[in-house]
DNA sequence: CGCGACCTGCAT
DNA sequence: ATGCAGGTCGCG
């Protein structure tokens, strides 16, 4: 679930269940996630107190009293779950924090691909304006693919660039904006600029809007506009969606809304 | 740059 | 059995 909204949404559950309270307990099941977080490190997290989470970009940061800071990033399928008292956890819970007031906040992920980390806070480089900051300007895009000659579809899954997009809202964001994927990123002309910055907003905010409402489901019909929707009818042109593979992943989007003109 | 690796589960 | 998946890193 973990592009830029999905993880807003994620850390909004884990801060309300565990900013202020004490941690009693840390089990990590997983061995992929015990390279990040071995059994020392999660037993010196007892007692500590977590004051605070924030996500930036896809990233997730506990502060906490110590001084420390967990870090958590999803990668692809993780997420965070509360366990009930006396529940058993299911299968694909990778990691459980405890609280001192019984709360469970689990990391829910199949693929275990997800990364925890323990340290002190470090100063976050490299990484781009968030998708959702007003920061994010035409003229500050617009610096920020100079020179870059890859793929505009690409570019937005950097974050150096602009940080949260995956590649969900990719697809969907230059289909908002009706610029072609394909496009080399410094070819971008200031109208297209000015369409790609509203297009990114309104993407995350629809999809954070959405997952405020449809909280807890996945699957749906009408989720997107072109992702995974190849050989069906674009919703504004109704012309085949069509799929393409840049750099290894797949790219969606309206050939006949999307041309290189515009 | 593209590609495999990291993991597991799901659809074909 | 094979191929594919919402991310990122490190390799050649």
């Amino acid at each position: 679930m973990p592009e830029l909204p999905e993880v807003e949404r994620a850390a909004g559950i884990a801060r309300a269940a565990v900013v202020g309270r004490t941690i009693t307990s840390v089990r990590v099941l997983h061995p992929a996630q015990r390279r990040g977080l071995p059994a020392r490190a999660a037993r010196s997290l007892i007692g500590d107190r977590v004051e605070a989470v924030v996500r930036r970009g896809k990233a997730q940061r506990f502060r906490l009293a110590s001084g420390r800071e967990l870090r958590v990033h999803f990668r692809m399928t993780g997420d965070w779950v509360l366990l009930g008292s006396g529940e058993v956890p299911p299968r694909a819970v990778r990691a459980i924090i405890a609280l001192d007031d019984g709360t469970r906040l689990a990391l829910h992920d199949p693929r275990a691909l997800s990364v925890i980390s323990l340290g002190m806070p470090e100063p976050d480089e490299g990484i781009g304006p968030e998708a959702t900051d007003p920061a994010l300007t035409p003229a500050r895009l617009s610096a920020a693919l100079a020179g870059r000659r890859i793929a505009i579809k690409q570019a937005l899954l950097d974050q150096a660039i602009v940080a949260g997009i995956g590649n969900i809202y990719a697809s969907e964001a230059l289909w908002r904006a009706r610029i072609d994927p394909r496009l080399p990123a410094n070819r971008l002309e200031a109208p297209q600029l000015r369409r790609l910055v509203s297009a990114i907003r309104a993407t995350m905010r629809i999809a954070m809007a959405r997952h405020a409402r449809y909280y807890g489901r996945d699957a749906g019909e009408g989720r997107f506009a072109v992702y995974d929707r190849e050989g069906q009818r674009c919703r504004r042109c109704g012309a085949n969606v069509r799929r393409i593979v840049q750099a290894g992943r797949s790219t969606y989007f309206c050939l006949r809304c999307q041309g290189a003109a515009c």
